[in-house]
DNA sequence: AAACAATCGC
């Protein structure tokens, strides 16, 4: 319990005197900051005998409820005499143990007000129960509550309480009954409510209904600037970004006024939906027309910055978080976690980390899921049990990240043990990821048979990542038979990914079986076959440059490959050979101009070195997993160069400098 | 007596 607010504090103390009056009383509970006051307050009404007063009482119940003790209230609700313990105090205790997320306590009291109190919920006792348990994310009991009403006949909610209702059945996803909803609302006449058509909106959007979503706003007929914001998420979730975007922009240029909700809605759109570079863009567009982030903005543009190693973006978000006592929000620090270590400054992360008031399930993921980028195993695995001994349970994604750890570093007995342990000590049951993880982990350590097994004896289907991990341990070991397995699954599973055709030509290149070579081209010829695109960031001086393979559309293209001719030359004479092992990899791009089939990583590097004094770090981020050639050229490179570049991959950091990768080669 | 829109980690 911290001191009050001072101005609180001023505002409740207007309202005591002495001796205590028993009209300043309720005011002063109504208004009272802390629960000492009230306890002492309490304690004078007790004394005074003003306690037995029922306003007094009432206002007494309602301070200790919104301060959160259902004990105190409900000790004073006990000692109350029966007539006034009404439906108005009832109501008041189930919604206050149903906010809290106990609803099982909010269920026993709906029996006893009953059974022993002799008095009937009355909808408002139901909103409460709804919205509470809603609220304190237990959505599922809230809707069974809903079902529980509806079946009593009690279903005669106002705008209020279907918009409750609409929240929750969003929340668990039953189109169906949120549908019965909108028809309950037009019936009952609250459609055009303001708050109704915002939870429409909102229930049509977590239902994945992205047509109604559009319908319901297109049919309000005033612009409540709530209702806006709900479409922009809605669309945002059903991956309509096209859509949000346009809207949004047609709001700005309608003149709606837009809040800080607004713009932090479509900084969100635009994060969830791979659009970095926008979310930067609108999050800077946002102050500059004047409104100011808040505690719910940072956490929001943080995975941008992340994406894209925006470290300078970030690091003043964190200053501006700390100006404004964000960080001891949970959601702030935890993302400003993930920020820098994804941003190449681990250390950053874990000082970060270990100045947290509170942690939670996720602060501690993001700290493990950073030294597993990092390849810092250890580190990882002792987190990992310092989780434990704080008492904070693990879960799927713990887990994840974990094995992630025991596979960058090799680390196969580790892994061996914790994908045991996670079932059998914490009951989190291995999913897909999982099992991808312990499928490249033994696939590294060779141990490629094992790894058959292991997908073999899966309790679901395997997907394309766990066949392709296979494969990709299959090239590394020369298992021609597994490869061969594997292949086959795939070219079911996603017939149109280059890749995989790649890796098994190689396979068999290796082994010198060229006919089998040429049948898997034949094969690639019949198929459609889509490349992802290669695409890395680096943020030189404040600005974020994004580079595309293939693509020359960069002003400094002419001084990028120049320098990349450059490095060219320099490489050759160092006895840099490149690879034949990735030759295949470009088949496509031979005719091609030969620069434009530069990875996208080299011209990052390439436009740092020539932008950049000499000795800065180069941060680079690539949206595929680094290739061998380039793996070889960046040690080259960091060495000649004298310069320390960061490669941020799908998997992993590569750090290189003076000629060396901290994965040492393996990844 | 109660209420709608935006948030962190795979």
């Amino acid at each position: 319990m911290g001191m009050p607010h001072s101005s609180s504090l001023h505002h409740f103390l207007r309202h005591v005197s002495f001796p205590p009056d028993p009209h300043l009383l309720p005011t002063a509970f109504k208004s009272c900051p802390t629960l000492p006051l009230a306890r002492a307050l309490h304690a004078v009404a007790e004394v005074s005998g003003l306690a037995r007063d029922p306003f007094v009482a009432s206002s007494l119940l309602h301070a200790y409820l919104r301060l959160g003790t259902t004990g105190n209230a409900r000790a004073l609700f006990d000692g109350m005499p029966r007539p006034q313990r009404t439906v108005v105090g009832w109501s008041a205790l189930v919604a206050a143990h149903a906010a809290r997320g106990d609803a099982e306590g909010a269920w026993r009291l709906l029996e006893e007000m009953r059974r022993d109190g002799g008095v009937e919920p009355n909808v408002i006792t139901w909103n409460g129960l709804v919205s509470g348990l809603n609220r304190s994310g237990r959505a599922r009991d809230a809707v069974v509550a809903l079902a529980t009403m509806h079946g009593e006949g009690l279903l005669r909610p106002d705008a209020t309480g279907v918009s409750c209702a609409l929240s929750a059945v969003g929340d668990v996803g039953l189109v169906s009954v949120g549908q019965q909803l909108h028809g309950y609302a037009v019936k009952a006449g609250c459609r055009a409510d303001a708050c109704v058509v915002t939870a429409l909106i909102d229930m049509y959007g977590k239902c994945g209904q992205a047509a109604e979503v559009v319908r319901v706003f297109d049919e309000s007929s005033h612009m409540d600037v709530a209702s806006c914001n709900a479409l922009i998420a809605g669309l945002s979730r059903n991956a309509q970004v096209c859509e949000a975007l346009r809207l949004f922009k047609e709001f700005v240029d309608r003149g709606v006024e837009l809040n800080v909700v607004s713009w932090t809605s479509i900084v969100a759109c635009c994060v969830q939906n791979g659009k970095d570079l926008e979310a930067v863009e609108f999050f800077r567009e946002m102050q500059a027309q004047g409104t100011e982030p808040n505690s719910v903005t940072i956490p929001c543009v943080l995975p941008a910055f992340a994406n894209v190693a925006a470290l300078m973006h970030g690091r003043s978000a964190h200053c501006f978080a700390l100006r404004k006592g964000f960080l001891h929000d949970v959601y702030v620090s935890s993302a400003l976690v993930d920020m820098y270590a994804k941003c190449g400054r681990v250390k950053d992360a874990r000082i970060i980390f270990d100045t947290m008031v509170s942690r939670n399930v996720v602060s501690w993921n993001a700290m493990i899921g950073g030294y597993a980028m990092y390849g810092e195993a250890v580190n990882a695995v002792w987190m990992f049990h310092s989780m434990l001994k704080c008492k904070q349970k693990p879960d799927m994604v713990t887990f994840t990240c974990l094995l992630a750890a025991c596979t960058q570093a090799g680390l196969t007995e580790e892994g061996r043990h914790y994908f045991k342990e996670m079932h059998n000590e914490y009951g989190v049951s291995p999913r897909m990821e999982h099992y991808a993880c312990m499928v490249t982990l033994l696939g590294r350590a060779g141990k490629l048979d094992e790894a058959y097994d292991l997908i073999s004896d899966m309790p679901f289907e395997p997907d394309a990542y766990i066949w392709g991990s296979l494969l990709g341990s299959c090239r590394v070991h020369g298992n021609v038979d597994l490869a061969e397995v594997a292949a086959e699954k795939l070219f079911h599973l996603e017939p149109e990914n280059a890749g995989n055709y790649v890796l098994l030509s190689n396979i068999y290149a290796s082994k010198k079986m060229w006919d089998r070579v040429n049948r898997v081209r034949e094969m690639m010829k019949d198929v459609g076959l889509k490349k992802e695109k290669g695409c890395s960031w680096i943020e030189i001086k404040n600005k974020v440059h994004m580079l595309l393979a293939g693509d020359d559309s960069h002003p400094m293209m002419t001084a990028i490959i120049e320098k990349i001719n450059q490095l060219n030359i320099q490489m050759r004479k160092l006895g840099f050979v490149p690879s034949t092992d990735f030759v295949l990899h470009d088949v496509e791009e031979q005719e091609k101009d030969d620069i434009l089939a530069v990875h996208s990583e080299k011209l990052a590097v390439a436009l740092g070195l020539i932008s950049t004094s000499p000795g800065t770090t180069l941060r680079v981020i690539k949206n595929l997993r680094i290739c061998g050639d380039c793996h070889e050229a960046m040690k080259f490179i960091s060495s000649f160069e004298g310069r320390e570049i960061s490669v941020r991959d799908t998997n992993r950091f590569h750090h290189f400098s003076g000629g060396k990768c901290s994965c040492g080669d393996f990844w």
